[in-house]
RNA sequence: GGGCGUGUAGCUCAAUGGUAGAGCAGUGGCCUUUUAAGCCAUUGGUUCAGGGUUCGAGCCCCUGCACGCUCACCA
């Protein structure tokens, strides 16, 4: 049972709850009179106070109690809810000794408390609520980590706040209860996640829910997660990405359509990548890459604009313009600027290889050509693109599902766009030819064949909707929580996502 | 998976191989009406777990677990 491990501490609130019980008071209520949120109720006494109103500003407010200073004949306490905090005061003259010795007595840091009461400001200039009767909403039996704050010159010192990050992640719970700054970065996250939605649907984009269990993977180069029907006795894989679904739809007929979902990747976890991640991916008939490198930069400036009221951001200690036009950098160009090599020049992969061996840049001989290139392209471009970047025009034999450049057989309609020298998007224009696109399919898998850990199978029904025809057409994806890594400023991707996964333990 | 690092009270952190501590929170007291992380007193520890070395281990060694950083794979 829960309270078979309570600690001496968590026992003397269980007994508080329990006295309350006996004595007729519910310490966990169905409802509240709660009418205003703390914030609301101080703006609402500040108008009044602006105007010279003589008018009483009457709230009930509700929240978690973060400071209680009793002093005999009086009490102060502090309140929290999402909003922010507000200051309660409890006076013998408003409540009696016996109601003003039940808040000193019932009531602990951490629980849920209801006021109701006028507005007013101290003395010492804080907007308060003096309390007329209060009540308890919800006992808290665990006490949260001790984080008291003190107001030097308006500015909040923050004291033993938790920081631990196992106990911040695998109880988000208290994190979120006591770190303010943990619910500014979801606040951001899910502002941002919208934005993005009401961009898309402003252009006349569909928002479509394919499916997460697929009898067959495809889309990207990942290891799948497996699992099983037992019915259908069949085998199914976790998405690792939308995009083929995406393309039948437009094959369909539905000209732009997006998804934001939840991609599977069976790899290892880092400060930018996990298991599970959460992708938006939108594809847009009659467009090219193009098209949608002027769609990305008007979005994501757009999103950060209407999230953080600039498109300016701080990542890493460097300070980012998301402001378009993004500087556009063709890999062919880079490369030959960064290493004096003209890739161009090297058609195979042996060529390349003799080339880089000759600079004496450390390479893997055996890889494919474009296998070789995007590590080159990882050694020496991708840490340069701090500001906004469209690296574009990949080598074909890394991207089975885009469109060839015209009159050049190696490269393909691609780009990348990277932010503080990290990926944040990958488009093209999308390969529609049916028969080129099996090809690609059956090169993969003859690369995977040869010793490749990732085996690709072949999505026959993807190329017969290929061969009903699907319109030119440019295609996107994002990963939301590098793009709220970017927006919030952290640099770990674990702090962007509410449950990130933790090793499991039977320590509790 | 490899390398490096960390694990001490509810939280944040101390402690030459020699009596495990501080601040906050908790408990008790002070409190006489707009403040105070107030003041005084006080409770609280299987030092991650299990072995080993030693007269003696929070500290040294081994094994395991968890977490962090990093490399590899990937977005």
């Amino acid at each position: 049972m829960l309270q078979d491990d309570f600690s001496e501490l968590e026992n003397i609130r269980l007994e508080k709850m329990l006295r309350m019980r006996a004595e007729g008071i519910e310490p966990y209520p169905t409802s509240t009179k709660r009418n205003a949120s703390t914030a609301e109720a101080v703006r609402a006494f500040e108008t009044a106070e602006a105007a010279n109103s003589s008018e009483e500003v009457k709230a009930v407010l509700a929240g978690r109690l973060r400071a209680i200073r009793n002093m005999g004949k009086l009490s102060f306490a502090h309140i929290e809810d999402r909003d922010g905090k507000v200051q309660l005061l409890f006076r013998v003259d408003e409540l009696g000794e016996e109601l003003l010795q039940t808040f000193a007595r019932d009531f602990d840091l951490g629980d849920f408390i209801e006021a109701q009461g006028t507005m007013f400001r101290t003395r010492r200039g804080e907007v308060t609520l003096l309390v007329k009767s209060f009540r308890m909403l919800a006992k808290a039996l665990l006490q949260l980590p001790a984080d008291k704050d003190e107001v030097v010159d308006g500015k909040t010192i923050r004291h033993a706040a938790l920081t631990d990050p196992e106990t911040r992640f695998r109880q988000r719970y208290v994190d979120l209860a006591v770190n303010p700054e943990t619910r500014e970065v979801f606040r951001i996250r899910t502002a941002a996640v919208s934005a993005l939605r009401s961009f898309l649907d402003g252009m006349g984009f569909m928002e479509v829910e394919t499916p997460i269990l697929q009898p067959i993977y495809g889309g990207a180069a990942a290891r799948p997660f497996v699992t099983h029907h037992n019915e259908l006795d069949q085998d199914l894989y976790l998405r690792i990405s939308f995009e083929l679904y995406l393309k039948r739809l437009i094959v369909g007929g539905l000209e732009r359509v997006y998804e934001i979902g939840r991609d599977f990747r069976n790899e290892g976890v880092s400060y930018k990548h996990n298991p599970e991640f959460t992708q938006l991916e939108f594809y847009m008939a009659y467009a090219d890459y193009r098209d949608i490198m002027e769609i990305t930069e008007q979005m994501v400036s757009s999103v950060a604009q209407k999230v953080l009221g600039t498109q300016i951001i701080h990542f890493d200690g460097h300070e980012i313009n998301l402001a378009p036009p993004w500087k556009r950098l063709e890999i062919r160009q880079g490369l030959l600027d960064q290493t004096g090599i003209d890739i161009s020049q090297h058609k195979t992969a042996a060529e390349l290889s003799a080339v880089l061996r000759e600079k004496g840049i450390q390479h893997n001989p055996n890889a494919p050509r474009g296998k070789m290139i995007g590590d080159m392209m990882e050694q020496f471009l991708e840490p340069l693109l701090i500001q906004p970047t469209f690296l574009y025009d990949y080598p074909r034999d890394i991207s089975p599902l885009a469109k060839n450049k015209p009159g050049d057989p190696q490269t393909v309609e691609r780009f990348e766009g990277f932010v503080a020298g990290m990926e944040l998007c990958n488009a093209f224009t999308e390969l529609n030819d049916p028969l080129e696109q099996e090809k690609r399919f059956l090169e993969l898998g003859r690369a995977y064949a040869e010793g490749d850990e990732e085996r690709h199978p072949m999505d026959e029904d993807y190329l017969r909707a290929l061969a009903y025809g699907m319109p030119p057409t440019g295609g996107f994806g994002m990963g939301i929580d590098r793009f709220a890594m970017l927006l919030t400023g952290h640099h770990n991707i674990r702090e962007v996502i509410l449950f990130p996964p933790l090793r499991d333990t039977n320590q509790g």
